[in-house]
DNA sequence: TCTCGTTTGTGGACCGAGTCCAACAATTGC
DNA sequence: GCAATTGTTGGACTCGGTCCACAAACGAGA
């Protein structure tokens, strides 16, 4: 049934993630994502409800599978891009990886959390686990690109991360919608992702002198954060 | 206690939003948003735990206040650019949109979603609430720009929308973080959309001849969406 | 004053995702 | 057979959120 596993001490498991995932596939087919509990899932698998949660953190997860496989490979990518010295080679590094993990995508491997969104409403669970996964992309790019900018402009690291892996969000939403037709999905990240790797790059090939001005603006905040500024300060209330 | 209303017929609301947004911001400092229950929130505020959902949707509105003030100000701040003919006079309307919106919040009105961000770990509810209202904004401006793009390039128009957005969330999170000598949002939004408005101002000005281009690569995605492609593929499976 | 229609509040039942844990089950190695 | 290890289970619980029967409060009209 599950997996054979090399022999040690302790029980065997009875289930796997993908007969979780196999189960799953079957009744979001069959009554949609959010029509599904894990009470269903857990009975179609044969298992208990609680085993769930040693397979998967969250229902949402199984939203996920393969865009977290994809995505799974950006370290890798970036890495292959390791000789990128400075801030517009790095543009240039996260353009290539992240064309090179779109292009794992073919016209028949949407992943379930863009099938679903729109028969989901506005539960908070897809846009949870989506920004969750989003904001760990950006942190890893922002991460790569700071390294490289040789300064300390956290600003323009992280709005270029954001800016190029919300375009490429983008890209793969109008992808999913688009029908038999779609093609694959590398050329819909590449067109949206340009205009942006452009910008950036063309900022750092401006340089030092624009660059700086504009940290000046900014330096005051970028130098650190004072703690106890960082109690709020009624920002939620008049 | 709540507001004078009008004279109608019907029994008089007990509480307001207000009376609960203080309610919650005196308890959000002493204990957290994570740490505080809607049934806390309730008791405080005087009124039934039910009641609290005749005032707010869900408990993460709380964090979202005077963002959401804010942001419901951007429609009018792109109305104001409603002569922008072209989709690089509609960039530019964009920007400025978004820096008038921006300016509204000084050094001392950091929202809590803002300043509870890292205290509040990966429970989702910042997430999703975070995502639903940026998703909205970026349909404000897909449709803005995209009524002004002359084309049916929503491809370019979405990729724009995210990104730019993106840029000025991320601006938003270091404004943030930086303490008390952070200043004003808006230079911080100026510096980091201004390379994604450039790069996409910039593939306007090339015009119709690198556009179209990139469109026909994009074009059978564009058409329409079939609907029975739009049937999951397993896609979240093997 | 009484009745009716309307609006708001309440308590409680319920749902489902998720947490936690004691008790039990299954396996290996000695 | 026993100890150690790992896995499963059922059930109790939390909390955000939904729903509803009933009650409270009001204005308008007879």
């Amino acid at each position: 049934m599950p997996d054979p596993e090399p022999k040690r001490a302790g029980r065997p498991r009875g289930s796997s993630r993908a007969m979780l995932e196999e189960a799953s596939a079957e009744l979001f087919l069959e009554q949609t994502y959010a029509g599904t509990t894990i009470f269903q899932i857990t009975c179609r698998a044969g298992v208990s409800r609680a085993t769930f949660f040693n397979y998967f953190t969250a229902k949402s997860d199984l939203l996920w599978v393969d865009v977290d496989a994809g995505l799974a490979t950006l370290p890798a990518a970036l890495d292959q891009c390791a000789a990128a010295a400075g801030p517009a080679e790095a543009v240039d590094a996260v353009e290539r990886a992240l064309l090179q993990v779109s292009a794992a995508f073919g016209p028949g491997q949407v992943p379930w959390a863009l099938t679903q969104y729109e028969l989901m409403g506005t539960t908070g669970e897809l846009e949870a686990s989506a920004l969750s996964r989003f904001m760990a992309q950006v942190t890893l790019v922002t991460r790569f690109v700071g390294a490289r900018g040789g300064s300390t402009d956290q600003l323009s690291s992280r709005a270029f991360a954001m800016a190029v892996l919300g375009a490429a969000a983008a890209a793969a939403g109008v992808w999913a919608r688009a029908g038999v037709t779609r093609g694959a999905l590398e050329p819909y990240v590449g067109a949206a992702i340009a205009p942006v790797c452009m910008g950036y790059r063309s900022l750092h090939a401006r340089g030092r002198t624009q660059g700086r001005i504009e940290q000046h603006d900014c330096d005051p905040a970028i130098t650190g954060e004072s703690s106890e500024e960082r109690q709020p300060l009624r920002g939620g209330s008049q």
